[in-house]
RNA sequence: GCCGCUAUAGCUCAGGGGUAGAGCGCAUCAUUGGUAAUGAUGAGGCCGGUGGUUCAAUUCCACCUAGCGGCACCA
């Protein structure tokens, strides 16, 4: 007997073994026909699998949430198929479901051209066509590994070889592919269906491990139907027009060239909202009990010697010499806040000292993590360090992060991600100092009872940190705020205060930043507004124009008011038409356009058009005036 | 750094062994038009850099540089 209980409560009985599938046919033929997988006591199983035993189960349809994985597991398993069946002498590795997808990775001599990825996806759909089983096998790990061996499978007989010799594995066949796989996996290829497309190749380290070979990497996006795939194209198109490099040359806000790559050039319009963020946090930090400070660039490398930056970063590092000395462009600015510190006799009760700098920093970075504005050779953090005592720890911690909360929201975020990453493999300071910062810092964020991941050896060299993670807008996240925990900087620079008993003791040091770099953070300010910044970030508030010449002078006039009042204002006074003088600033996302007609310099009064509306308002000029300095206002 | 792709006018892109083309933008002229493109005319290019093949290279090949998509890296 075999007890089936289902969501709803029902019970089925059964004499014997029995599958979903079967299941599911009882319980209706449609059902039988749309389901895909099943849940057995929580476990996801295949729908052929027998059941020999009492268990809650549920079924999986395509139109399930669960459902995505398994089709983007099997539309993998597919690929594979396909690449196998084309080129034979192809070795496969892996692929898994992603998020939006899958890929594959592959081992083979040549690499795959664009052309080689539509003959790919044709033959899947054949392989969809055909509707072959999926079926399930399990065997013993030594006759796998052979198997894999014998036909030439070096990579997966690895794989398999690394599973401890006494457990079974399972493998699934469809066609004449058979591959390792935990599944489920669907019934049949037919029931991928056709929302799926092959989307790149790429390279990717075998085993992720940039020692290793490189393999070729397939990407491909799965949906239950060809609608939901055709909407997630689209909405990629649409992420690509917020692209930060796209509006950042479209709106004139910064540009790259080759000579300084990875340096970005300002220009007045960009560098107008970087002084407004740059005064935002002024005011903050000022607010929240730091004092800003200014450091050199150019530092000789005894500091960084002494640091360890040296030891562990200077490939990483721009160096020069002069006079036979060799100097480095600081990367960071910690080691050089420390030597402020360094300067005080610091007594306890000044403890904690917040040292705060709009720190301008180079890092030679690999040549392929360059992107945009989000990862860059030279940039500037709202960086700062906290010198306290360890019991200090949790309360400079919560001030932080209320600190970084405020601003966030302040700029419209909402979902930010924390990771908590804790002692890396390269790393200074004993394991004891290790303990106690991880520690320290855990029970902060603890008390805080803020959502976190783990980020298991991705911490510091010199201490845990946590980082506050943005999403681009394609999904990329890119660390922005970071709060990290250090016990071995100060000691490494000797830094004391004077305690209560009259001796030297070491302080504990936080680094911390809340935009992280201005750079990174600015390209992400204009994907998440798709650069229709509000008021106050905007580099042009207002564009005063005339329907006509004959309105130049009272134009002109408005505008110098505006300018007067610390309005970013720009006369547009072209013979042109306001359709075409509208369209144009409207583009320019420029959030408030002044209309003057004959009546409006008559009567002193403006109309108005804000961007996003195609209404317009005829105020009495001074109100109109007024209402956009209200607003205007840095929150 | 690694794998692959790309580099033509300010921007977006077409072209192709005989030194280039479109749209938008820009300039000039006409037009003074009430809220998302007025018309005409014109200017604008060492076809990313360096070598090679060739009678001839922007086009083919190699290398370099930069960008793009991933991977690795990210103090």
């Amino acid at each position: 007997m075999v007890q089936i209980t289902l969501p709803d409560g029902n019970i089925r009985d059964y004499d014997g073994p029995v599958t979903g599938l079967q299941v599911a046919q009882d319980i209706g033929p449609g059902l039988a026909k749309a389901a895909l997988a099943v849940v057995v006591n929580g476990e996801q199983w295949d729908l052929t699998r027998d059941i020999t035993t009492d268990a809650d189960l549920s079924i999986i349809t395509r139109k399930d949430e669960d459902a995505l994985e398994l089709l983007r597991h099997d539309a993998a398993h597919v690929l594979a198929e396909a690449v196998k069946e084309l080129y034979p002498e192809t070795q496969v590795t892996i692929g898994p479901a992603i998020e939006n997808g899958f890929y594959y990775d592959f081992a083979r001599p040549e690499p795959f051209t664009p052309d080689d990825l539509e003959k790919i996806e044709a033959r899947m759909k054949e392989i969809v066509a055909r509707d072959e089983d999926i079926v399930r096998e399990v065997w013993s790990r030594d006759d796998a590994v052979k198997f894999f061996r014998d036909m030439g499978e070096e990579y997966k007989a690895e794989i398999i070889s690394d599973i401890p010799a006494e457990q079974d594995i399972t493998l699934y066949r469809q066609g004449d592919f058979i591959d390792l796989c935990r599944g489920p996996h669907l019934p049949s290829t037919g029931k991928l269906g056709d929302g799926f497309k092959l989307t790149k190749v790429a390279g990717a380290y075998w085993r992720g491990d940039s020692n290793n070979e490189m393999l070729q990497r397939i990407y491909g996006t799965a949906w239950p139907d060809k609608k939901q795939l055709k909407a997630y194209l689209n909405r990629l198109e649409e992420a690509e027009k917020r692209d930060h490099r796209r509006l950042g040359r479209e709106l004139d806000l910064f540009h790259f060239q080759e000579e300084a790559a990875g340096m970005p050039f300002w220009h007045p319009h960009g560098w107008t909202i970087y002084q407004e963020i740059q005064t935002y946090i002024q005011r903050k930090q000022r607010e929240y009990g730091y004092k800003e400070i200014k450091t050199p660039q150019l530092v000789d490398r005894k500091l960084w010697e002494q640091s360890g930056h040296w030891d562990k970063f200077r490939e990483h590092m721009y160096t020069s010499e002069s006079d036979e000395r060799v100097f480095a462009l600081k990367p960071m600015n910690c080691p050089c806040h420390i030597e402020v510190f360094n300067r005080w006799q610091v007594s306890y009760r000044d403890l904690p000292l917040r040292l705060a700098e709009f720190g301008s920093c180079h890092r030679y970075e690999p040549s392929g993590a360059l992107h945009g504005l989000m990862r860059v050779r030279s940039f500037v953090q709202d960086d700062a360090h906290i010198f306290c005592r360890e019991d200090q720890i949790t309360s400079e911690t919560e001030n932080f992060i209320k600190m970084l909360l405020e601003v966030y929201e302040d700029f419209g975020f909402e979902d930010i991600k924390i990771k908590f990453s804790d002692r890396p493999e390269m790393r200074a300071g004993d394991d004891d100092v290790w303990d106690r910062a991880e520690a320290d810092l855990k029970s902060a964020i603890d008390k805080l009872g803020l959502d976190y991941t783990l980020n298991p050896g991705e911490g510091a060299f010199y201490g845990p940190k946590l980082e506050f993670v943005l999403t681009d807008t394609i999904g990329r996240d890119w660390q922005c705020g970071t709060l990290q925990l250090d016990f071995v900087l100060p000691e490494r620079l000797d830094a004391t205060y004077i305690a209560e008993d009259g001796q030297k003791h070491r302080p504990v040091m936080l680094h911390r930043a809340v935009l992280g770099s201005f750079e990174r953070f600015i390209g992400i300010l204009i994907e998440h507004y798709a650069a229709r910044f509000p008021l106050w970030l905007a580099p042009v508030q207002v564009v005063v124009t005339g329907i006509t010449s004959d309105q130049d002078d009272y134009v002109r006039d408005v505008a110098a008011k505006l300018r007067k009042a610390g309005i970013r204002v720009e006369t547009d006074l072209r013979n042109e038409k306001i359709n075409y003088k509208i369209r144009e600033h409207s583009h320019a996302k420029i959030p408030a356009i002044f209309v003057a007609g004959n009546r409006e310099a008559s009567e002193q009064t403006i109309t108005i058009r804000r961007l996003g509306s195609k209404n317009q308002e005829t105020l009495d000029l001074s109100d109109a005036i007024h209402s956009i300095i209200e607003e205007a206002k840095a929150p």
